[in-house]
DNA sequence: CCAACTCGGATAAGTTTTGTCCGAGAACGA
DNA sequence: TCGTTCTCGGACAAAACTTATCCGAGTTGG
């Protein structure tokens, strides 16, 4: 049960792409973090996959954001990293073994699976509830109203 | 973001342990559920590590529920066999890079660490809210009062 | 027309998860 | 009391996934 260690990334590059007035190269989102930037390209191309980033090729090319970041959620970018798939797989366990249940018994999901369903959505609300607008305000609150002005002078 | 698919397992054999009168083998239970038995034993013991279950070693022996099935959370089985530790870990990348914030200023998490921190709670709480006893009965009002009965017949 | 810069997908290394095995210990029957 | 049989428990490989990296195709600007 562990969540890929890119989707910390692609959070906060969509939130510096918020305060970016054109396309940001992968490199320079690299150097900004402080990360492996062959490894976050891999992330952004997630990203432009989804269609929550497009990008911009050539000499001053790199990517921007396709849509207002408040109708970008927090469940879009990890839906588009980490998979779209819940967290749980059932294997249908039910329908095996000595005392398997007929398959016609089978319409609906297992009281096990129920369960899991149910956290699943509430986790996904949760993610939904939140987008990337509602993060980039986050960090004005935290750090004060000149931080994305400070972040913008830095990405030129 | 995938879980364990012991999870699945160990969620079954608490169930069916509900039923059972005396302690069961876990032999039995890989049987029943037609689950590779060397690997089940894994999870078993991850839930007896926890407190879940006790074993009862010897001629005679097998796993058997400690406390009542009500006072067993899904999340406790889930927490004992895929790991209590949140999904998301927050490895504090805005205190890197060129305009790193001053650790000072990071006494709470950031916005991004916070969303995520809402949602793991916010699954928490669901899986919190369902205990043994009621996917038990779940189970009895899925597929007949009689299922419990053929299980405990089976297990002899 | 040239050159430089960008993304994009295909390619290895590391780590976690999954799956299996055999030995230690305890209870029952003789 | 002793031996046998059954049980769990932790140590040991295999496989899958995640992580990390590289170089080529395409595009823009001068």
């Amino acid at each position: 049960m562990k969540m890929s260690g890119g989707v910390e990334w692609a959070l906060h590059c969509c939130v510096v792409l918020t305060a970016a007035a054109g396309p940001v190269p992968a490199a320079r989102l690299a150097e900004l973090h402080d990360v492996s930037g062959s490894y976050l390209a891999k992330q952004l191309q997630s990203l432009a996959r989804a269609g929550l980033i497009h990008s911009v090729q050539g000499h001053a090319g790199g990517y921007a954001l396709t849509r207002d970041p408040a109708n970008i959620t927090v469940l879009d970018v990890v839906a588009a990293v980490d998979g779209a798939a819940p967290a749980f797989t059932c294997t249908e366990i039910r329908q095996r073994g000595p005392l398997a249940t007929p398959a016609e018994a089978c319409a609906i999901p297992c009281p096990v699976h129920r369960a899991m369903i149910a956290a699943d959505e509430a986790w996904r609300a949760a993610l939904r509830d939140v987008t990337i607008a509602d993060l980039a305000a986050g960090v004005t609150s935290d750090y004060g109203p000149g931080t994305f002005d400070g972040i913008r002078r830095w990405l030129g």
